[in-house]
DNA sequence: CACACCGCCTGACTGC
DNA sequence: TGCAGTCAGGCGGTGT
């Protein structure tokens, strides 16, 4: 499931692929992919060129020429991959973009779940989940203070906070048990019941883990690879994700695997445990 | 606004 | 071995 991490290493893969070439045509396989009108969608792009890729949180933005911005996020299973146009489909492929020099940069997704939407270069405030991304989790942009007033506006267990992006960008399930583990808090800790101290360390942990995830070029978990199919290098150094029933790196004791608001939930139920003002219960 | 819940998808896994 | 049932989960939409 490529969170943060992933999307940059998938971001930085791209760049070196896809940068100044010009797409002749497109082919949509499965129309829901695209949020647009699908005749909007081919006929806007085509003739275009690619002309920079940035990053938000983990949505994708592919800026074009003639000032248009596809906004691409990857949902659970989406990835690209530069082929050959004569290259034999595999299933899974979705929608595929045909350059003028002969290669094709195709979407592939398992689950069908990703999203690519084509807007104007700076209407990314108006696309529904882009406009309520909260900073991107680095030091320059995501700040102590602001992240301590944002918790206290949520009453509710500090893990699906941290997933729903407003917060801070970036994280998914795999990076939230990581940096709650890591900061020592349980995922159950009500979000604005945290001690300032706790603040910290869980804001020193995000800032800190997305910039080792990155250096590692990401997680492969289940099926995430980058732009050239190479795997991430990051699952070696997860603590909890995945490793219910062994030993906790920090004290020995197993590590539990419960459900948090619908999602698998790895912490060790001794280190993190949930407190009143910091106290035990 | 905060929050809970569902639908979207298919492959891997579990139990009989 | 075959097959139905369950699980995985990011996010948009809906309802309270």
């Amino acid at each position: 499931m490529p969170e943060l991490p992933e999307v940059e290493t998938v971001r930085q893969g791209l760049r070196a692929l896809i940068l100044n070439k010009t797409i002749a045509n497109i082919d949509i396989l499965w129309p829901k992919i695209i949020v647009n009108d699908q005749l909007f969608f081919k006929q806007t792009l085509t003739g275009q060129t690619f002309e920079e890729i940035d990053r938000r949180g983990k949505y994708l933005l592919f800026r074009l020429s003639n000032q248009l911005t596809l906004v691409s996020h990857l949902r659970m299973e989406g990835k690209y991959r530069m082929v050959p146009q004569e290259q034999p489909l595999t299933k899974h492929t979705h929608v595929i973009f045909n350059f003028t020099d002969g290669t094709a940069l195709r979407y592939l997704d398992v689950r069908k779940f990703g999203r690519m939407q084509l807007i104007p270069t700076g209407a990314e405030n108006t696309v529904s989940g882009l406009k309520q991304l909260g900073p991107e989790p680095t030091a320059a942009d995501f700040k102590v203070a602001a992240f301590a007033a944002a918790l206290q506006r949520h009453r509710k267990a500090i893990k699906p906070v941290l997933l729903e992006q407003h917060v801070v960008a970036g994280l998914g399930n795999i990076y939230v048990d990581e940096v709650l583990w890591q900061s020592q808090i349980h995922p159950l800790q009500p979000a604005n019941q945290l001690t300032d101290t706790q603040i910290k360390a869980l804001h020193q942990a995000i800032i800190a883990e997305m910039k080792r995830a990155i250096a590692a070029k990401g997680t492969t978990i289940r099926s995430y690879t980058d732009a050239y199919g190479a795997s991430g290098g990051f699952q070696l150094a997860l603590a909890v994700y995945g490793r219910e029933g062994e030993p906790c790196q920090r004290c020995g004791t197993t590590i539990l695997k419960t459900k948090v608001g619908q999602r698998g939930t790895h912490f060790c139920p001794h280190c993190q445990l949930l407190t009143t003002k910091g106290v035990a219960k």
